[in-house]
DNA sequence: ATGGCAGTTTCGGTATACTTTTATTGAACC
DNA sequence: GGTTCAATAAAAGTATACCGAAACTGCCAT
């Protein structure tokens, strides 16, 4: 069933994107599925495979997997691609690199947001409160979130550098999501978050933001 | 023919048990004439004449191009690889990005750096000074600082977020460079940003980076 | 002279085939 | 029963060929 859907979402993205080449679209795919927690920590990604699934030959998968790994979301192994081993110290790295940027980042989103990413920031928030007990649709939600917000920043150079450790935020959240309590808090944070973009308060949002990582480091830290 | 084949065939072999692949053999030889400044603004880089150049086929070069495409260092075009046409948009975006990381990335090399780390430090330094009139050998020497401290720098997620704009950032400082004044005010910028990493001055070192970073900024705003 | 139009060339994109490397499996030996 | 080494398999790496699109060239017409 699954290989039947991929099969449909295959050759449908192949008629309507039919202008860019193979590669893009796979790495785009790949990426959508990457961020979207599909690809669980021990897939192995092998191009023979995907590129039979693609219907397409091996090099545009192989230079799209090659593009994922320069970007930070792959791993290259001598037995196929994989997701990166986030050991703790990584996961601090990379809580180090969120503190940095991401503060920053919401000041220009409070400054520069239009309607229609507000929009796209209160349907993902009313996604994520929805979805009390299932904690996948609470992921989507949070995921759905962070991708509003980051579409409202303009800046691309900063944009590409924070989504380039999507893959790791993603992860980190799933391991702490399963807590009720981890989720509540998450849900506040978000909340007071999008008031203070709506109300274009940039300092506000650059202190709720950082609260916002310092509370899911301490999280993280609590179940690892 | 067979003796033919059997020649390619071993060949072949001593390239392919050598260290490492011709993709990344490749791929630094370009990246280190890229950082020489070997290649004009108008000069096209095509993978059929490097591959000939270099006496492998296509594919190894193909790949080494395109990482560099996503490391920032060259643009595709519809005819053939070029310098990346870097806009004063993006520019700012990049000078905005190396605010808000390299400031920290120093504070940490201040409390890290080995004895290993000043020396190249120093070298590059030296190396910058010396070279007076010689703007190439002064850029390898500004190069050679930069990645003398970036390679001090620990988190290692932080040093890759800063390498992937490192080539806009050369590109940048090569616009500048002609200017003999500029070039004073860098070296005079390194070497107390040197000092301060020596007495292990966090604060010092997080200030003056700053400052080096605002001063650069200016000076390519003035020439753009 | 200039502006478009078609032939030609160039180069990127993809497909296929082959080689090398490495992990895994299995068998033999201690 | 455990360890080591060889055979096998899987996947990366590379080579070559073909195709299509985009750009250059030169011709023609206005």
């Amino acid at each position: 069933m699954a290989n039947f859907l991929d099969f449909l979402s295959g050759w449908y993205t192949l008629f309507a994107m039919s202008r860019t080449s193979h590669r893009s679209r796979i790495h785009e795919a790949l990426r959508l599925r990457l961020l979207r927690g599909e690809v669980g920590p021990d897939v192995r990604l092998v191009d023979h495979a995907i590129a039979a699934e693609m219907g397409v030959s091996r090099m545009p998968v192989r230079e799209a997997l090659m593009q994922l790994v320069s970007e930070g979301y792959l791993e290259g192994t001598s037995r196929g691609f994989a997701l990166p081993n986030l050991s703790p110290e990584r996961i601090a790295e990379v809580f180090v690199l969120r503190r940095l940027l991401e503060p920053h980042a919401v000041v220009c989103v409070a400054r520069d947001r239009t309607v229609n990413d507000l929009l796209a920031m209160r349907d993902a928030l009313a996604l994520a409160e929805s979805a009390k007990g299932d904690v996948a649709a609470f992921h989507r939600g949070a995921e759905a979130f962070r991708n509003a917000w980051l579409g409202a920043v303009r800046n691309n150079e900063l944009r590409n550098a924070i989504q380039r450790y999507s893959g790791q935020v993603q992860s980190v959240r799933f391991a702490t999501l399963p807590d009720p309590a981890a989720r509540k808090i998450i849900v506040d944070g978000l909340k007071a978050l999008l008031q203070a973009v709506e109300a274009q308060d940039g300092p506000h949002a650059h202190d709720l933001m950082l609260r916002f990582i310092y509370d899911a480091e301490t999280a993280y830290a609590q179940i690892a």
